[in-house]
DNA sequence: CTGATTCTTGAGCGATTGCTCAATTTGCAT
DNA sequence: ATGCAAATTGAGCAATCGCTCAAGAATCAG
């Protein structure tokens, strides 16, 4: 046996995503990860492996933790209607927390060349991922009649998704907390409309 | 008087805005704009002062061929709710003849970090002077009475823009352009339920 | 032509980029 | 304590970044 390591890589994937989710990938030196993970660029390359890969790991991490959440939401409702509300509804309350109002997935599709064959892969695939999940949200309501039995799942996760993807672009661009919350609420009330009965 | 220049500015102008609107800010070094514009780094800098004016510049025009675009959808729709119904259509039309289906100051701001003075503030600016356009276009229906008149103007264009933000971030996603364009649609319809009569 | 004026060039500046690796430090088993 | 192995360090590499500026090229008036 030998020396132990000095950080958790849970934690300093934890760092690196509040610094990549608040710069983005681009803008983010490893300078800025020196002084965030408090690693010297051998212990980080040593982990790692090269900035690509850490972020690459950090954005797994980010559709993890958004995908949790939404499960969460979703179990605690009434109904997957309402869990599906809900969501929204959350999104919508930027509570300043979080190193960024946008979405990160959004933000590294959007600065990341059309060509690049890992990081643009990687970045859709997981929005499918996320994208399936809500489908199957939908295809549950309508399964349990929350909704009209001729409505398309997929269809109507694919529109959430882009009322999301618009909500957070929308929240970084405005000061206006209460709007976004406002936004969101209509979003929110548009997917209860679909209730039936 | 003495040598004229060999480049029109406004040539120019639109080659960077290619680069630019397909690369983001960052991404794009001087090289790149060297080869693109076909000037070397001296000319650049005594055209347009600094990468970041030119984008500046670039960013500005964008804007202003957006807005164009809108205003001629408007004039010749047969009325202002089909107009902005015609505009989310025709964003739907990813017609892969632009450099990105993405829409460049949503890229803009995503990339731009929260405390940068310039860009920063120019995005935001011009967003909100994109957003009070569709305000003008719903407050002329609905002094029209192609909306009810207890709607807000100024709610609707924010709902509308947080679906074209969407729409685009959506249509960068994905290869289906069927899909695009039927979720456009969707979106479009939405604002034509709101015609009265 | 000459001179004046403006535009263009491109070598190269200092700073920063992502990254490497020999040297060092640390914690464990013995 | 001692030796070993793993973790950490940080100076510094090659490449690139945005950018400058003295020198050259081009186009005018005379």
């Amino acid at each position: 046996m030998a020396r132990q390591a000095r950080h958790d890589r849970q934690d300093v994937l934890g760092k690196a995503l509040e610094l990549f989710w608040a710069k983005g990938y681009h803008a983010t030196s490893l300078k800025d990860l020196e002084v965030a993970l408090d690693m010297r660029p051998g212990s980080i390359y040593a982990a790692f492996g090269s900035k690509e890969a850490l972020f690459s790991e950090t954005l797994a991490l980010y559709a993890e933790l958004s995908r949790t959440q939404f499960l969460e939401t979703l179990a605690v409702a009434p109904s997957r209607l309402q869990g599906l509300a809900n969501h929204v509804r959350r999104l919508g309350c930027t509570d300043d927390s979080g190193p960024s109002r946008a979405c990160m997935l959004v933000k590294t599709l959007l600065e990341t060349p059309d060509d690049d064959p890992t990081l643009r892969v990687q970045t859709e695939t997981l929005m499918r991922g996320m994208e399936t999940m809500f489908a199957r949200a939908f295809r549950d309501a309508q399964e349990r009649g929350e909704i009209a039995p001729e409505a398309d799942p997929q269809q109507l996760a694919s529109r959430l998704q882009v009322d999301i993807f618009g909500l957070r672009a929308y929240a970084q661009r405005t000061d206006s907390r209460a709007r976004v919350a406002q936004l969101a609420e209509e979003i929110a009330r548009g997917l209860e409309a679909r209730a039936l009965a």
